[in-house]
RNA sequence: GCGGAGGUCGCCAAGCAUGGUCAAAGGCGUAAGACUGAGGCUCUUAUCCCGCAGGGGUUCGUGGGUUCAAAUCCCACCCUCCGCACCA
């Protein structure tokens, strides 16, 4: 009986870790790669996104294994971090929504669901369920090199890292403004929210014009620059403000801008409230220009934003001018508040941006164009977010905007607010776009954290290292280098520290861990040296700084750092040589999402910390994995598993059916057909092979012999080329359909299985598979003759001396014939009884060939050709006949490439007529008709409609009937 | 908005750097045949349109241009997807 898929699977799996085949240690006779994968977050399965990245790795691993590298291939676990916490607590709240989810998708059973309310206990259930998943699918990994962002040791060594940035300024402090949930006490991510995704804290300008009682309105505004054409300001008189001290000052704001105010580093002590309305009338002071405007109503002023406080410049704001508009149209309102409405009437805008396309009042331009009604009209916030981009990108300051003036808006805000600070006229505040609300349900507002710790990521300096690193980088794909300098241009600073989650303390920092993307920069170093940590039992609290500064620097006193570490100079000498032979990392491979965060911050901290030797030396980049077209997510009821995926489709089948998704940044895309297809493509392949092994043993050597062998070099070259690039989804597919195609006409062309030099061939198509379809070339390679395991046989070289391009022509020509018969006969809609090829006479091919040579060497001069054929005395009887010739063989031979005419002109005549005949049978059977086969020159042949004269060289004539 | 990646013959997708070998690989799907008790699987063949003779026509997001020649080069436009920060 056959072993099944699984069986296999799981024969292979412990034969390898029997032979311990994959655990590398350094070896100076041999090359090494170091070959990575960013660990997996613990808080839930590893699912085929992680399968589809990780099978790009160990492709690649094995490839290079077979190659003769010495590989390693190290795995681990990334527990810290928030959400496993957030995870085990849903799980403690009792969450039936969040706990069904693990059950049904995850497939947690019931009594290990009880447990995660330990979250230590739910990262080590996942990361075990993980492992196993892991070793299922075939990666070929050192486990001995394994750990967990949580253990000590780890914790250590991220200590280490840390100290060292800090000594060389790379962290710094200071203050950042986050979305944050007053009742967490924490802030609020983009995946924490329950409504407004997206959205981020955005800084307003606050102009501090003064009332004549030196009370200050801090209007709120993202253009500052338009103070210099302030006309009135706008206060709602329906809401509810407050009188308050803030930094000394008494400001009035709106009674919510009050509360955010002082989560914004704002002293506020609020004094008293009181209706807008009683406001209105009043005059203020512009602090900057120092005249003086009135406080109009505003209905559409909303105290939920900013300040609830807003200054009016009808000139460039269309809803500044729709509401001085509408006011100047009703006085009777007016009066209602005791405004003189001749005061409104005579206010006029002010312009004070020049701007392409508008003439002096832009927003009253706008208004008429767009036909908008009144300031309730909903296409006034189209305008006005038209006309505030077209006066940022191309408006230019007017004579009116004092120092200011003819500077662009662009190029002069950032001084100018600046500026207005310096003076005490401005301060700011920050405000959310939208609501944003948590999942708790609570409304989200923004806080300015303090004494914050920030990787400096906006340092020049940094910045100009890390663009070394990527100059010095190679990058799969090449199109995705760029992208790395774009992102590290566009870094700033990098919260690296927070106090909720799990996480390293910050050595220097009470109370604050650091956060998960900033403590897994750099941790391939430390695979590297791992493995003799676990095997040597060494103590954390012996992971001194001294000793890592060692081993990963060669700095200081060996003698000294074993002293202090309590541990033998030896085996410090030991991992550090083991650092140093490993590293860097040769290949560092994600999918793109984590381009513009774990990547390039990767890349700033090799640059930091280590010196130019030791930089990243490749990094792979691959698109996101879809399922049936969509982006995987358990909420979707698409979210498969890697472990489900292996269990229902086997591992080759998976890792193959990922592979075959996509390449370079494309996204690939899951569909269970294919993956199921592919599983039954592959025990077919089983038999195909099987069979082949059991049967090649004989010596054979014909023209199909070495056309197979020719094809395989080929395809040899083909895919070692596209491994070498990473190009996984080409190499697979040459490997196994291209290739296999090429056997599978070989057999039919051959009719048997039974030439040895088939079953050569077969043995290196499958070690061309192996990459891919460990298990299957695994079982396959022990069926042949070959010792050892496929897993670390030589990789094929490709060798020109196997290539009989001969053989290649002559298959060629087999082919076309068919194509052009089958052409005829689609034409003729006939299933045909009798099929004949005539060859062309060799006078033919002697017009033929000469005219090959004349175009590879330039240009083709029919007269002279002529004069030259004429003098063959040869040729000469045929003159009447090449003339017509000449100019068709010519055209024919544009549409054929350059190799092959070159190729042509070195084979010379072909015998068709034998090459055909030898095909006679196969034909015959391929068209279910009779088949002859005649030179053009005999005499005696069949030729009913005289078709033998229409023979060309590579295109005998052909007659059906 | 800023940045990145793309739009190819039913679908997925190669090709585009180095224009001619491109009606354009491969896989899927579809159709016919073989196998089977029947099916699934597998294998073979076909698969833009026209053509009773190996030929012709129209295609590679849209519109222009360069060229003897463009899926490939240039210009403009339209459309789709992805990332944008304290979060893995």
């Amino acid at each position: 009986m056959s072993q099944t898929t699984k069986q296999i699977e799981q024969k292979w799996q412990k034969c390898w870790e029997k032979a311990r085949l994959f655990e590398a240690d350094p070896d100076l006779n041999r090359q090494k790669k170091l070959v990575t994968f960013p660990f997996p977050y613990m808080n839930g399965p590893l699912h085929v996104g992680h399968a589809f990245t990780a099978s790009r790795v160990d492709a690649y691993a094995r490839f290079k294994r077979m190659q003769g590298f010495n590989v390693l291939w190290p795995w681990s676990w990334h527990w810290t971090g928030q959400p496993l916490l957030g995870a085990s607590q849903r799980v403690a709240r009792g969450d039936e929504a969040y706990i069904k989810v693990l059950r049904d998708v995850d497939g947690v059973p019931e009594e290990e669901l009880k447990k995660f309310v330990d979250p230590f206990y739910m990262a080590q259930y996942y990361t075990s369920e993980g492992r196993s998943a892991v070793k299922s699918i075939g990666f070929s990994v050192d486990w001995r090199r394994e750990f967990t962002t949580t253990m000590l040791a780890f914790q250590k060594f991220i200590e280490w890292q840390y100290a060292n940035l800090k000594e060389k300024g790379y962290v710094t402090r200071g203050t950042h403004p986050v979305v944050w949930c007053p009742k967490d006490q924490s802030p609020t991510g983009d995946h924490d929210r329950q409504s407004g995704e997206g959205v981020t804290p955005e800084e307003y300008t606050l102009i501090k014009y003064r009332l004549d009682d030196g009370r200050v309105l801090p209007a709120a505004t993202f253009r500052p620059e338009t103070v210099y054409g302030i006309t009135n300001m706008w206060i709602n008189p329906d809401v509810t403000y407050v009188e308050a001290d803030v930094n000394g000052e008494i400001w009035i704001i709106s009674q919510q801008a009050a509360e955010k105010l002082k989560e914004q580093k704002h002293n506020v002590t609020v004094r008293c409230d009181f209706l807008g309305k009683e406001l209105i009338g009043k005059s203020f002071t512009n602090p900057i220009t120092n005249l003086t405007f009135p406080i109009l109503p505003g209905w559409f002023v909303d105290p939920k934003t900013a300040t609830g406080v807003v200054y009016s410049v009808p000139a460039h704001a269309p809803y500044d001018y729709l509401a001085l508009r509408d006011l100047q149209k009703k006085p009777e309102v007016l009066a209602q508040f005791g405004v003189d409405p001749s005061m409104v009437l005579a206010i006029k805008p002010v312009s004070i941006i020049k701007v392409e396309g508008f003439g002096e009042y832009p927003a009253a331009e706008i208004v008429e164009k767009m036909g908008i009604a009144d300031q309730n009209d909903s296409k006034a916030d189209e305008a006005t977010n038209e006309l505030y981009k077209k006066e940022f990108h191309s408006g230019m300051l007017k004579a009116n905007c004092g120092i200011y003036a003819s500077r662009s808006v662009r190029e002069a805000k950032d001084t100018l607010i600046a500026d207005f600070k310096g003076l005490g006229a401005a301060d700011s505040m920050y405000d959310l776009k939208e609501p944003v609300v948590c999942r708790c349900m609570t409304q989200c507002i923004v806080k300015i954290l303090s004494d914050q710790w920030f990787l400096n990521y906006s340092d020049p300096q940094w910045k100009e290292l890390a663009h070394q690193v990527v100059a010095q980088l190679t990058v799969y794909p090449d199109s995705a280098k760029p992208w790395f300098n774009t992102v590290i241009d566009w870094l700033r600073e990098w919260a690296c520290a927070r106090t909720t989650g799990f996480g390293t303390p910050l050595p220097w920092g009470k109370g604050w861990i650091i956060e998960t993307l900033s403590d897994s920069t750099i941790y391939m170093a430390f695979y590297t040296i791992n493995a003799q940590i676990t095997r040597n039992i060494i103590k954390p609290e012996s992971l001194t700084s001294e000793v890592f500064d060692y081993i990963f620097l060669g700095k200081g006193d060996k003698t000294s750092a074993a002293k202090t570490a309590d541990i033998s100079t030896d085996l410090l000498d030991a991992m550090r040589s083991e650092f140093l032979y490993w590293y860097p990392f040769d290949l560092r491979n994600s999918a793109k999402e984590l381009v513009p965060n774990h990547l390039s911050f990767c890349i700033f901290h090799h640059a930091a910390l280590f010196p130019p030797q030791h930089w990243p030396k490749a990094i792979g980049v691959n698109g996101m994995l879809m399922v049936e077209g969509q982006g995987m997510h358990k909420s979707k009821g698409n979210f498969i598993t890697l472990k489900s995926a292996v269990e229902k489709y086997g591992a080759d089948a998976t890792r193959c059916g990922l592979l075959l998704g996509a390449e370079g940044m494309d996204d690939p895309d899951w569909r269970a057909d294919n993956i199921n297809d592919l599983k039954f493509k592959f025990d077919s392949l089983m038999g195909f092979a099987s069979n082949i092994i059991a049967s090649a043993k004989k010596a054979d050597d014909t023209p199909l012999e070495r056309w197979l062998a020719s094809r395989m070099q080929q395809r040899i070259k083909d895919v070692t080329f596209a491994l070498d690039e990473l190009k996984t989804r080409t190499a697979l597919q040459t490997a196994l359909f291209e290739t296999w195609n090429d056997l599978k006409w070989y057999i039919q062309r051959k009719g048997s299985t039974e030439a040895k030099a088939l079953g050569e061939v077969v043995k290196d198509w499958l070690k061309l598979l192996a990459p891919f379809a460990p298990f299957l070339c695994e079982e396959l390679w022990s069926q042949t003759d070959e010792a050892g395991f496929i897993s670390t046989a030589k990789w094929p070289i490709y060798d020109t001396g196997k290539v009989d391009v001969i053989a290649l022509e002559q298959e060629a020509l087999v082919t076309d014939v068919m194509a052009d018969t089958n052409n005829i006969l689609k034409a003729m809609k006939i299933s045909p009884n009798r099929i004949v090829y005539y060859t062309a006479a060799h006078w033919k091919w002697q017009v033929y060939l000469k005219i090959v040579e004349k175009t590879l060497t330039g240009e083709v001069k029919i007269n002279e050709l002529m004069r030259e054929f004429a003098a063959d005395a040869e040729l000469k009887p045929y003159m009447k006949d090449i003339a017509p010739l000449v100019p068709r063989i010519i055209k024919s031979l544009t549409k054929i490439s350059g190799d092959r005419k070159a190729n042509m002109a070195k084979i010379g005549v072909i015998d068709e007529k034998t090459i055909l005949t030898d095909a006679l049978a196969f034909l015959k059977d391929r068209f279910n008709a009779e088949t002859a086969v005649y030179s053009e020159s005999e005499a005696q042949r069949f030729d009913p409609k005289h078709r033998a004269t229409m023979a060309m060289p590579y295109q005998p004539a052909i007659y059906v009937e």
